[in-house]
DNA sequence: AGTACGCCCTGGCCGC
DNA sequence: TGCGGCCAGGGCGTAC
């Protein structure tokens, strides 16, 4: 389940390997993961020998930088993968392989995503803002106190506005869980309940969370891999997601799990207060 | 407006 | 070495 801190770790793998290359060819297996286009032909024609000039990252989507006026962009959902091949690596297609982008000498990328809920879809540069509709980009210096403050001005559960990407842009399932337990915040609470000293807590704990996971190169429970197949290691440091019955580090209490729109929801009962 | 829920989809796991 | 049933959830659509 690839978060901001995944995909940025791919993003950054994706630019030390196909940044500055020009795109051979790109062969989809899958058409349905092509969104947003009358055809997969359109699609093909717009990015067929087309230069990569940089790999960009909003929210948990990559935007490939073409010359000169497309981009691409690639959600991951819940199981997709951006694999790098080596050049003159042998072609290891599986049944989840969906989408190759070609490069000269057989060096590729490979699109995988086993449960398809992954997209991909080529827009103007001027249009990508009005196709991904994404809130804050929570690493970037202009989210402020500030910003936080504003957002979570609303009677919705802390939980649900951390995760809803048109209000901040990377945080999923299991960030939101980790970043609430790090602020003390229970995930039930409103947003426009919180005082003062528990944004200021928020707003650290969603830096110090997603930046701790990005050094730990992401979190793999099950299927995240970045571009050379290697996975996270976040996962070894989970305080509550995941966790139901087990101890808190802090107080012990066993972590609770509930339900919470339809996702589940980790947390401590004792250290996390409503 | 906020929330619940179904849908898309596959693999892993459980019980028998 | 089955097999049915359930679960995981990102994002979107629909119903209340």
């Amino acid at each position: 389940m690839p978060e901001l801190p995944e995909v940025e770790t791919i993003r950054k793998g994706l630019n030390k390997t196909v940044k500055g290359k020009r795109i051979k060819d790109i062969i989809i297996f899958l058409p349905k993961m092509v969104r947003r286009h009358s055809s997969t032909q359109e699609l093909i024609r717009r990015i067929r020998g087309k230069k990569i000039v940089t790999i960009k990252r909003r929210g948990k989507a990559l935007l490939f930088i073409l010359d000169f006026t497309d981009v691409i962009i690639f959600r991951l959902g819940m199981t997709g993968q951006m694999l790098w091949s080596h050049p003159r690596a042998p072609l290891r297609r599986d049944k989840h392989t969906h989408v190759i982008i070609d490069f000269s000498k057989g060096e590729r990328i490979l699109f995988k995503d086993i449960r398809q809920f992954g997209e991909m879809c080529v827009v103007k540069k001027e249009h990508v803002e009005e196709t991904l509709t994404m809130g804050a980009e929570p690493l970037h210096r202009d989210f402020t106190h500030e910003t936080l403050k504003t957002i979570t001005s609303s009677p919705v559960k802390i939980k649900n506005l951390l995760m809803d990407q048109k209000r901040i842009a990377g945080i999923g399932n299991i960030y939101s869980d980790e970043i609430l337990f790090e602020a003390g915040i229970h995930p039930l609470k409103s947003g426009y309940l919180l005082r003062s000293r528990e944004l200021k807590k928020l707003h650290q704990a969603i830096g110090s969370i997603l930046n701790e996971a990005i050094a730990c190169k992401g979190d793999t429970i099950s299927q995240y891999r970045n571009v050379f197949g290697e996975s996270g290691n976040y996962q070894n440091f989970h305080r509550v997601y995941q966790r139901k019955g087990e101890n808190c580090h802090k107080c012990s209490t066993p972590i609770k799990r509930i339900k919470l729109s339809g996702r589940s929801c980790h947390y401590c009962p004792s250290c996390q207060k409503s």
